[in-house]
DNA sequence: AAAGGAACTGACTAATCAGTCAATCGTATA
DNA sequence: TATACGATTGACTGATTAGTCAGTTCCTTT
């Protein structure tokens, strides 16, 4: 694994346990186990490693979600395969999840930041089709994706803190259909 | 004001600004206008400093929200009227909102410090009653109330981020219809 | 093999910060 | 008036940190 990587994994571990103002650069390098200098190399600054670390995490879901959708399906379809996914991928990579968290909140996000990503500007196009079509109700596709996104943030939190996993489908249908009555009409 | 007080609100301005670590202790004393050792007299640390102003807000959200629930309603006027009120609170107060959001995405932050205090056992003693009345869906109280509080904390920053006010009564319900659709059943 | 540049090292620094402390002030009580 | 004690000050310190830099290693190209 290049050093790169590393640097990003560790920060990310380091990160999500202690903070980004908890993790000093130096331990990020150590626990990598390569020398402090090189993190600066990559990234010039702790915030800039911050910020690609960012969309790092956002290429990876895009990249596990979007597959995932096919052509066919209906749009309750589509949206529940792209909140399972989301969920799927925030349980079984906990660092990242705890990281765009912290993230999120931090005086480093601004939401042009997250507008220019194609997972959000995917996300915002099944919603519009679906206010358009009648299905959702009458209101900003926006917070509709802003509202789907702190339920499935809130969902990964109750199953992670109660150490349940998703393997009671019936189960599973319930906690959808909480996030998906939000939006239907 | 005691000079308590304006090292908690000096704080709360600073540290919504700026983030915990992006604060120092030395400059809340100063544009609070005292010294840097009277920080230290009333707060022996700055932890201790932030989760005292977090039980401030808990404290201040109760009281203004719980008056306002009067005996003979209905349990969904009940639950609008906490959404209200918290909403509101969190519109009028930008401070503490922004402060909550960071200090429960913050390593300060165990879910026993939540429990413990009143306002979340008045609103899970709530949905408790809706669940066996059969008006909510069959899931855990507390991820009901975890997903309301999500969604009251979405509502907010929508509407301050595109500068909306609560004026339109209709839109006001459509916005609530949301949050109600997702726990009803 | 020579050259050149990117990857890499780790000791170093200038700045910052949480928390201390010795001294002073204000005021209430005896 | 004397005593006592909490409130208050601000200069100070020891520890920590982001970022630098001069020099070394490694690899590719000619």
């Amino acid at each position: 694994m290049d050093k790169r990587t590393k640097l990003i994994l560790t920060a990310k571990r380091l990160f999500s346990e202690h903070g980004f103002y908890g993790t000093a650069t130096a331990r990020i390098a150590r626990e990598a186990g390569v020398s402090n200098g090189i993190l600066f190399h990559y990234f010039p600054t702790k915030d800039l490693l911050i910020k690609a670390m960012f969309f790092d995490v956002k290429d990876r879901l895009f990249d596990y979600s979007v597959g995932q959708v096919y052509k066919g399906a209906t749009l309750k379809e589509s949206i529940y395969t792209l909140w399972l996914a989301a969920v799927e991928f925030n349980l079984e990579n906990a660092n990242d999840f705890e990281f765009i968290r912290q993230f999120e909140t931090s005086p480093f996000y601004r939401t042009e930041t997250e507008l220019e990503h194609r997972y959000v500007q995917l996300c915002l196009e099944l919603i519009d089709k679906g206010i358009e079509e009648g299905q959702f109700k009458q209101i900003p596709s926006m917070l509709i994706f802003k509202s789907m996104s702190a339920q499935v943030e809130t969902t990964v939190r109750f199953l992670k803190m109660n150490n349940m996993v998703l393997d009671d489908v019936e189960f599973t249908h319930r906690l959808f259909e909480m996030a998906w009555d939000s939006l239907a009409k």
